[in-house]
DNA sequence: TTGTAAGCGTTATCAT
DNA sequence: ATGATAACGCTTACAA
């Protein structure tokens, strides 16, 4: 019976081993690993029947198998708050992107903005046998260094950056992106701010950019009134909502920086829906650079965080670590601060560099 | 010496194995296993004991070695095109959250609506053992399948509802849905339709959203001329520079359907820029309910599709043919219109249900 | 260059 | 209810 061309027989492909296409090629088990893995080392002919046997009986290695015999499984694990956020959905499309191109399967899970959650799908991931973790923020359930650590699992803490942080992290440092935002708003004139943050209870980079804005207030003995402040949940709506509440405060702020994209563009749809004149009597800025921002009628001065790059970083990073390079422990990642038309000098403020506000 | 209390000893974590755990409780190994998989049949105060020394040595189960012995993972795979569009995020967020509650892990992959791209992701995700599959749309690369049936995994196309199509599905009817949105349209008395659609070539969720539009028209005499026509990729700017193109033709379509929301969200604020009276004379329509487009000053139009249910659906699907149940094969995902203020009866149209039409 | 065989850490089939 | 022990499919010394 002549060999047949059809590249895989329906009844065979099912339970083919390594071991199988050993006897088929009449070679041992060994040399087909070898094959497989360090073609240099066995002979032009071997490897081209095996490579045709391989091929014909449609056999796929047995990941299990093969994480069970080397200890790696070439997949790593990330934990992400939420993946509808737009830069978590960017920084995972990098993120996937480069393992795949270094040869790595993703593991993804969800905290749910959670610690314990986060802790918990850890745990799962380590069980499913991840060579590496990578997590978003700083702060993390206590038990969890220490249970990564006795098991000499890699970690990474993505979108932050602090040279005090113990332990890698590739990310933006927020509290000073924020803090330089705000000094050019005071240096605009502005002396009321109103903050509209994301909730900063179990997010640490959200307190860290409250953090910035604060400190930088603090330097011209400056702060946020409490009636100017806000913590919100990342929608249009809530943003929406907090931006009149605060703007609507007699005396009202000049200038208000949001959390977060999607609370900007919020308050800008709500300054536009209550008539307020942007930049003229008020400016608004951002955090997190959307396709959005840019192109809404007054387009909104914010932070362009380049999270596909924070995902892509990631993954070299943790690469090399499983493959025993040692990267630098942290890398940070640019924030830019983009200025747009939504932010302009304070009504009545010092002449500055002539912006088109119309005070 | 007395049981440590420390909740595992750092030096020892490491390494254990089900083995070690055996030995310092003092059983076999058949028993822990028994005591961690049915514990209902192992004796309490083994299981008790057990229990202790598991936590006291922290070991956590070694899941490729589970694997191996079970040949099944507890783990499924996922393909999307991208990640960074809404409702596939919102889709992963869903099956995700799905999963983890039933037990199941996710292995996360990239197409970049590559069909090739699919293919072998599909391959790797297989190789690393996934116990199902879950693909956006029903296109895929012609080997897919049968790679896949061979092994006996079960796949499931998500996005996509046909009665016609072969093998599982489980999303809205895009075609569908597009019919009658167009039906809606041609009521209100509109004649002259724009359509901006995503690329149809590696897309057969546009290329139905496409098909439905047409099969509408055509009902009523009625075709899309190409200077009305535009494909593009779904960005603001893309949406922005195809409605100019179609709209500012003479004479200019009475309605635009877009392909996706961002599109449509483009084409919106296009329009405003253009000042172009919407709905007054012309209306615009998308695909997809992002909160953005129920927040812009002039609402937009569009069909809603629960994508996160998509994926919880998903999930339970695969779910129950792994463990051998036999769910039907396909689920229609709701596909609701929602009409908000950018549509309304064409310029000069008959009187039909009165609107904020201002012809 | 190739083969032999001992693991890798579980589960599952028998016995007991 | 518990224990021995043979798989599971692959990698990797070590030998030849």
């Amino acid at each position: 019976m002549p060999a047949r061309r059809a590249p895989a027989d329906p009844a065979v492909a099912a339970g083919v081993s390594l071991r199988m296409v050993a006897r088929v090629a009449g070679v041992s088990t060994a040399t087909v690993s070898r094959a497989m893995n360090t073609p240099e080392r066995v002979s032009e002919a071997l490897r081209e029947r095996i490579a045709s046997v391989v091929d014909r009986l449609g056999w796929v290695p047995h990941g299990a198998a093969r994480a069970l015999a080397t200890r790696r499984t070439g997949t790593i694990g990330a934990v992400f708050p939420t993946l509808t956020h737009g830069d978590f959905a960017r920084a995972l499309e990098g993120l996937q992107g480069e393992l795949t191109r270094l040869g790595y399967r993703l593991l993804l899970a969800c905290s749910e903005y959670s610690l314990d959650q986060e802790y918990q799908q850890v745990r799962k991931l380590v069980e499913r046998g991840v060579d590496a973790v990578l997590l978003v923020g700083a702060l993390h359930h206590p038990e969890l260094r220490p249970f990564l650590d006795r098991r000499a699992v890699p970690v990474l803490d993505s979108f932050v950056f602090d040279r005090d942080h113990p332990g890698a992290s590739v990310g933006p440092d927020n509290r000073r992106a924020l803090f330089r935002l705000t000094e050019h708003l005071i240096a605009l004139g502005h002396r009321r701010f109103g903050v509209i943050a994301q909730e900063t209870a179990t997010n640490d980079r959200a307190r860290a950019r409250l953090e910035g804005i604060r400190a930088a207030l603090a330097q011209h003995s400056l702060a946020v009134p409490p009636a100017h402040f806000a913590e919100g949940r990342w929608t249009i709506r809530e943003g929406r909502e907090l931006f009149r509440r605060i703007a609507t405060t007699d005396p009202a702020p000049t200038a208000v920086i949001c959390g977060n994209a999607w609370l900007a563009v919020g308050a800008m749809l709500e300054s536009q829906a209550l008539g307020i004149d942007v930049p003229g009597a008020l400016s608004i800025a951002g955090y997190d650079d959307i396709e959005i921002m840019a192109e809404l009628p007054i387009p909104i001065t914010t932070v362009r965080v380049l999270s596909d790059e924070v995902g892509r970083r990631a993954a070299r990073h943790l690469v090399a670590r499983i493959e025993g390079r040692a990267p630098s422990d942290a890398f940070e990642c640019e924030a830019e601060i983009v200025l747009r038309a939504s932010s302009g000098p304070a009504p009545g403020g010092p002449p500055l560099p002539p912006r088109s506000g119309q005070s």
